[in-house]
DNA sequence: TATTGAATTTTGTGATCACATTATGACAAT
DNA sequence: ATTGTCATAATGTGATCACAAAATTCAATA
């Protein structure tokens, strides 16, 4: 059994130990570091982020009831195995989720933010292009986030970032072994459709975006990386 | 300041404190029992829950990564307060959301699983002719549920509960202050569309059964039913 | 070799305590 | 009447402990 490894975070002032740690094994669920399946224990988690078990308990409440885990009958706590029936789900979800966000946003968001969102599109051109796959993950979690928040109401925000979520572990595994994850997008069409504030552009740009990106495993490629990744079936 | 009074439940054999104390105050929620913007005490929860301070606390800790609760700046913890817009999108985001989760199951769902639809649909008849407005809210939560859960991967269906969950303070306000909540439905129509196995006859169906029901409230009456309800615009 | 069963360890759970922060109320000054 | 100050009370937070349940280990048996 290898011992759980938290990545170092700087911890914010004022943030409780709950939601640090919460943050921690949120990131590390995000980019698949915590194998599908395997029991999490509170007491090592508590040492891998050197605190005592309660705060601990508390973030695995929370990220369990945003779908990033799953508890089992035996009380027992894991990371939901992948199946291509789950995968094609969330990819749904996403789809639905995004466009409905997007659509919601164009009517709240400024010049000013979607300087922004293209700054973080240019970046994210460099993160690629210099390997860096997480950093570039996360800043195009960022590109689709700023996005959607422009709604000051965005209800839908908690149920993409648990889509997100539970994609994580999966996109975790394609990142190590798929080169081009990355090499094209729809983020300029996006920005386009942003700036001329057409609703039902953006919308279609978004889901292009998801399906062309993650979206576009087929069934054979998922069962394929998930074999690659370890994962047994069931 | 009034004491917190929690429903008494009986507790299912082997269910732990915090999801005890998490079943108790979900359901003090949805009926409206705990007024928006007043803060929750954990020790006050304690106390009504008859229980030590810890389990509440996992208990809130979900409820708030469920949408149910608002942790302020202060770290105190309320029931968000409803607003116009926010109405609007939780509705939007329940039709978007359970529309999807319709569609899904219909490929999954059963005879015998339709019949027990209908079954729950004249119980809610028979609660509506008996004014047993709460049972009859419950009950028609349930109907819902039961299509939804027909797929076994219906991975919309937490955030489906999400949204019942924030939109549970306000109904409980509607219910008593408005006489005809439940006077229509679309249960047959959905029913019908059900054993054709009409994925889309279905979600018309569940899309007039939200509009004609709680989505039905204009803007003037949102107000009015907030203003009823002694909540502050804020 | 495979399997059962008991002993041991590990783990989840909830109560309790101590501490720091925040809210509350009394009272004085303007 | 309103504002500001301070003492007191209430609250959130995290560590620690005890207990029961579950998992694991390991020896005995088929």
């Amino acid at each position: 059994m290898t011992q759980l490894v938290l990545r170092a975070m700087n911890r914010p002032e004022g943030m409780t130990t709950h939601e640090f740690a919460h943050r921690r094994l949120r990131q590390a669920i995000m980019v698949g570091a915590i194998p599908p399946g395997v029991a999490l224990t509170i007491r090592g988690i508590a040492a891998a982020a050197e605190t005592s078990p309660t705060p601990v308990r508390e973030a695995l409440r929370r990220l369990s009831s945003e779908g990033a885990l799953q508890v089992l009958d035996n009380r027992r706590i894991v990371v939901p195995k992948m199946t291509v029936e789950r995968f094609g789900e969330l990819i749904a979800l996403r789809t639905l989720l995004e466009q409905h966000a997007a659509r919601q946003a164009v009517a709240h968001i400024t010049e000013r933010q979607i300087d922004q969102i293209a700054e973080i599109d240019s970046e994210i051109d460099t993160a690629i292009r210099a390997g860096e796959k997480e950093t570039a993950l996360l800043l195009n979690q960022q590109f689709h986030r700023l996005i959607y928040t422009a709604n000051p109401e965005a209800m839908a925000m908690p149920m993409v970032e648990s889509v997100w979520l539970q994609l994580g572990p999966f996109l975790g595994i394609a990142m190590q072994h798929v080169e081009e994850l990355y090499v094209i997008d729809r983020h300029q069409e996006i920005i386009d459709a942003l700036r001329k504030r057409d609703a039902e552009a953006l919308a279609d740009a978004i889901a292009a975006d998801i399906r062309e990106g993650i979206g576009g495993f087929g069934r054979q490629a998922i069962e394929n990386l998930l074999r690659l990744a370890g994962q047994k079936p069931g």
